[in-house]
DNA sequence: CAGCATCCAAGAAGATACTG
DNA sequence: CAGTATCTTCTTGGATGCTG
């Protein structure tokens, strides 16, 4: 799911390959729900930690480090006691709300039908 | 991925489970990518192969097999020597077309941008 | 509060060889 | 052609303890 460089030599073909890439950003295994939360507005790690209880601490920041490198994520730190720091969508990744959406209704529509 | 039971037990929100819901199906580390080519038809297996050189038969029948079993993908198969297997989306995996569509352009337009 | 470091277990994925 | 089986490697992820 890293391996921006190698995933991708490997599929020559052009239309193919942006599905995947697509799924590289957000496929990770807690990226969508960051993601779709992060849609109604800036939250902070803890709150993260609440609204999603399965998610680790470790895993937490994990992903949010990798949605922060694809720029998808901004990460702003208020230098305080105690410290505050607040992620909240990028305007690149902004640009993915359509498809967050479309799948949280697909998701509504279809989880009790398997 | 596949611990469809014990992963969405941990998360209690009812408006964020969807997009994981949907991701659990179309996540898979070659599924959209399957997904897109079945879009323009049915597919045999050493076709898959040639489209994408990088997946190994090994990943390309565990990913095709997850995909049948969500009811996503059909699995035909032709009693005949040599053998030949076709695979379709189903009616149920045609819902899906809209969100793969929407996918692969935002992978087209952004794609270089990162 | 918002993490990082370390260690360890489990699972995903690759390589290779073989089959109806 | 379309797989299966097995073995090994690599990556993910969880648990725990510590910090500015």
């Amino acid at each position: 799911m890293r391996d921006r460089n190698s995933g991708y030599g490997y599929c020559p073909n052009d239309e193919a390959c942006p599905v995947e890439y697509t799924l590289d950003v957000i496929g990770g295994k807690w990226k969508g729900v960051l993601l779709y939360h992060l849609i109604e507005g800036p939250k902070r790690f803890n709150e993260f930690r609440r609204i999603c209880p399965g998610v680790t601490q470790r895993m937490l920041t994990l992903q949010l480090r990798e949605l922060e490198e694809d720029g998808v994520v901004h990460r702003e730190v208020y230098k305080q006691v105690p410290p505050k720091v607040e992620y909240s969508l990028t305007d690149f990744g902004k640009t993915l709300i359509p498809i967050i959406s479309l799948m949280k209704n697909w998701g509504e529509t279809y989880k009790q039908s398997v």
